[in-house]
DNA sequence: CGAGACTGTAAGTGTTCACTTACAGCAGGG
DNA sequence: CCCTGCTGTAAGTGAACACTTACAGTCTCG
């Protein structure tokens, strides 16, 4: 069986998706087969459990972020730095696909513990990555001016992040809104002056 | 059947607590009504079914904190605007009760089209609330400062409720960090000057 | 007191769920 | 050629689900 984990690869973005826009529970087994366009079975044999399916979606979300954010890492910024460039971005794509989503599905269950270690491990991943780029971005830019802590901010920028894809969910926010919102307030948080 | 209603009254905070800890489709019937000290039929005499339930449900956690703030704004504030009042209130005790959950729960039955209207109502009128209270604070505190959109400043307050709740949630953030963030970030979003 | 309305108890109903079993093809290798 | 093992199909399993029905109190108001 050295392709099932092939297979699996091919099958988790679907996967994904599934859990994104229906939630933990409403992802059926039966639904889950037939976009996978395969039969119940299958799935099982491939993974332990339902749970199995969901701990690996969340994975695959998580590295969905974290490839993209490697490309922008790696790419000529035009003197902007990383914080920023990485701010622009979300500003322009995110929540495009919904795949934040998944959040919110597992945090419904957190009382089933490889779920709950699963979100724990994506999102304090989020939140370091955030955090790491702050830093970077305050020690290039100097000034001695006192800021707030750059944990402090990253927590703040996820935020928005879980905010703008509420917002435009409920489509209380406009995708202008949602940018002028990362534009505007990222630019504050990533400064962060203390008065 | 006058008294009908104040029978849902008693029972709403129960389904409320219990939506929030389990989700929608976890939440089964037996289970609201065991926790209700009731049998299932009753609670579908007092609504037309699980749906209704939940409606209500969100309507009552939107309405215990537009109730705390109501208090909040009618007590003397020496010398804070209400604005710093409501974020230190929140930096003690918000999501204490973890009924914030209500929204992830809710945001996983979005064609639902009663649902959704629910969360968008509730979830617009905090956004509302708060920006109010910011235009306040900056016509009263003034300063000719150019400064970020109240309702902008708003939204990211209310991200960086979502994010706090989701933090504690997964263990990501301890009480100290919550405050911290509330006081130092909160800080930082109601004034939002523009550099 | 007695009719009608409400309340509580208990036992269903059909459906859907996560997950399994049975079995038919079909590969490769001795 | 048969044995072993993998892949796909289809049917099924018991449990749990949202929601209902039947019926025995009991309270209310004439």
């Amino acid at each position: 069986m050295p392709d099932s984990q092939e297979r699996k690869q091919e099958l988790i973005p679907v996967l994904a998706r599934a859990f994104s826009e229906l939630g933990f529970r409403r992802a059926t087994t039966a639904e889950l087969a037939r976009r996978c366009e395969v039969q119940e079975n299958i799935l099982y044999r491939l993974w332990k459990d339902k749970r199995a399916m969901f701990v690996d979606a969340i994975e695959y979300v998580y590295d969905l972020s974290a490839q993209l954010w490697e490309e922008l890492l790696a790419e000529n910024g035009d003197g902007r730095t990383a914080a920023e460039r990485v701010l622009a971005c979300e500003a322009e794509h995110h929540g495009e696909f919904g795949l934040y989503r998944i959040i919110f599905a597992g945090l419904m269950e957190t009382d089933d513990e490889e779920i709950r270690q699963a979100l724990r491990r994506m999102y304090g991943r989020y939140q370091s990555f955030v955090q790491r780029r702050l830093e970077e971005h305050r020690a290039e830019k100097g000034g001695k001016m006192k800021r707030v802590g750059a944990d402090l901010s990253a927590w703040a920028i996820l935020g928005m992040g879980t905010v703008t894809s509420i917002g435009r969910d409920l489509g209380l926010l406009s995708n202008d809104d949602r940018r002028r919102l990362w534009e505007q307030i990222g630019r504050v948080l990533i400064e962060a002056k203390t008065s």
